[in-house]
DNA sequence: TCACAATTAAAACAGTCGTTTGATTGAAAC
DNA sequence: GTTTCAATCAAACGACTGTTTTAATTGTGA
C-alpha cells in the first residue's frame, strides 16, 4: 500500500484542484449514501456501490482506505456542517437572550431548521441524507455508533445546557432522559416513510415529507417537554 | 429435502410433547435473541448462533427452515403474547369507560404495562427482547419491515381509534403523525441503553433501566399527544 | 427385535464479502 | 523525451455467508 488517503496527501493547489475533478470520489460518495440509506451498512456491499457508480471496485479501498471509513465520510461530510449551523443558532439566541433562557421552542427551532434546511437541499444531500442519519441513529455496529457519539458530543452537551436552563423543573436525570426522547422521535421521523406504514396508510396522493413531519413533531415534543416530572404509570 | 418444517408436521399429541422436550430448538431462539439484539439481523450469521447454542450448524434450517424464518419465529413468540395482553387491556379500559372515550394517561398505559412486565421477566425474553423488538423497528430488511407491519397491523388500528376518540382536536392525518412519534420515542427507548450515551453520561451507580425509562416516557408522551395542533416552526 | 421415523452430524455447495496485488494508464515535472 | 507518480483497472486473495446433501445416530411405536 502507497497512500491509503492520496486525497488527504495534498502537496499543492493543482493537486487538490485535480482529486476533486476526478469526481470518482464524489460518485462513490453520492451512491454509497443513497444505497446505505436503503439497505443498512452491514446488506449494503462494495460492488453494489462501485457498480453503481460506475468505478472500478478498488477504488473505494484506494480512496477510503475501508469500508468503515467510507460510511464516516458519508456521514461527516454532511454532519459537520449541520452540527456547526446548529451552533451558530444556538449562539445567536443565547447572545439575544442572555441573561435569561432561551425559550424552549426556540432551542428546538436551532436543532431542526438547519436539519429542515439540510433536508430540502438536494446538493447537500436532501431527504437521502437526513434518512441515512436517522437510520445511523440506531444501527447496532459499534463503529457507528462510536462515530456518532463523537460527532455529537459537543452538540448535545451545548443543547443540552440550553435545555436544562429553559427547564428549570426537571431533575438532570429526567432531562437526560427527555433528551432521549426527544432524539428518538426525531430519528424515527427521519429514518423512513416507509415507517409510517406501521401506523396507517397514509393519503398516498399527498404524502406526507419530510418537512411537513419535522414541523409536526415540533409542537409535540415541546410539550412533552414541558410535562410535569411525576410518574403517571402505577407498575403492577 | 423430506420436512422443512418438523415441528409443525404433527401427527399426535407425543409427538409435540417430544419436539418441545429436545430443547434444541429453543437454544437456538434463546442463542438467536441475544445475538440478534447485539448486531443486528445481517450482522449475526447462523454460525455465530449455533456455536453459541451448541447445536449443529444445519438444525436452523432443519428446524426453522431459513434464517429468516428463524428471525421470526424469535420475534412472534414474544409480540403475540404481547400484544394480545394489551389488547386485552384495552378491551377492559373500552368497557370499563363506555361509551366516553378513554382518557389518555390509560390508552398509553395499556400499551406500556405489558411492554415493562415482559422487560421485568426473564423466562418471556425480558430486557434482552425489548431491545431486540426496537432495533427490529428500525431495521431496513424489507422482510422485517413487512413482518412487523402484519404483526402489528391489527394492534395499532385498535389503538389509534382509542387515540383518536380521546383526542377530537387532531386532525386525522396529525393523529397519525404523531402516533408516529410515540412509536419511535417508545422504539429508541427499547433499542438501547448504549444509545445513552449519546445524551450524556449517566450516573454509571444507578444505571437508568428500562422500566425507569418507559415509566418516564408516559408523561412526555401524554403532554406531547395533548399540544395544541399548530406548527411551532417559522420556515425559512 | 425390528422397522421407521425424527434428529443430529460432518462435509461440501455455490456464492459473496472486504481487501490486496500487480499491471496499465495518463498527464504533469524536469 | 524521459521520469514520476497519482489514478484506474482486472484479477485474485482468503475468509465467510446461508443452504443443501448425505450419512450416522437416536428414540419410539409395532
Amino acid at each position: 500500500m502507497i497512500w491509503a488517503f492520496p486525497s488527504i496527501k495534498l502537496k499543492n493547489m493543482s493537486e487538490l484542484a485535480s482529486s476533486a475533478r476526478s469526481g470518482t470520489q464524489d460518485r462513490i460518495l453520492a451512491q454509497a449514501e443513497t444505497l446505505f440509506m436503503v439497505h443498512g451498512y452491514e446488506a449494503t456491499s462494495l460492488r453494489l456501490i462501485t457498480n453503481g457508480a460506475g468505478v472500478n471496485l478498488a477504488a473505494v479501498n484506494y480512496h477510503f482506505g475501508s469500508k468503515e471509513e467510507l460510511f464516516q465520510s458519508v456521514l461527516t461530510r454532511r454532519l459537520d456542517p449541520l452540527n456547526i449551523d446548529r451552533l451558530k443558532l444556538l449562539d445567536a439566541l443565547e447572545a439575544k437572550y442572555a441573561p435569561k433562557s432561551v425559550p424552549l421552542s426556540e432551542i428546538l427551532s436551532a436543532m431542526f431548521l438547519p436539519a429542515l434546511q439540510l433536508g430540502r437541499d438536494p446538493t447537500r444531500g436532501g431527504k437521502n441524507f437526513l434518512r441515512l442519519l436517522g437510520r445511523a441513529y440506531v444501527d447496532p455496529a459499534p463503529f457507528i455508533r462510536n462515530l456518532l457519539s463523537e460527532q455529537y458530543a459537543p452538540m448535545i452537551s451545548r443543547f443540552k445546557a440550553a435545555f436544562g436552563k429553559a427547564l428549570p423543573h426537571l431533575s438532570r436525570d429526567d432531562l437526560t432522559m427527555r433528551l432521549h426522547f426527544v432524539m428518538g422521535a426525531m430519528a424515527y421521523t427521519l429514518a423512513g416513510t416507509d415507517a409510517l406504514k406501521l401506523i396507517s396508510t397514509i393519503n398516498p396522493d399527498e404524502p406526507a415529507d419530510d418537512s411537513t413531519l419535522l414541523r409536526k413533531l415540533a409542537p409535540f415534543l415541546t410539550a412533552g417537554l414541558q410535562a410535569p416530572a411525576t410518574d403517571s404509570l402505577v407498575l403492577v
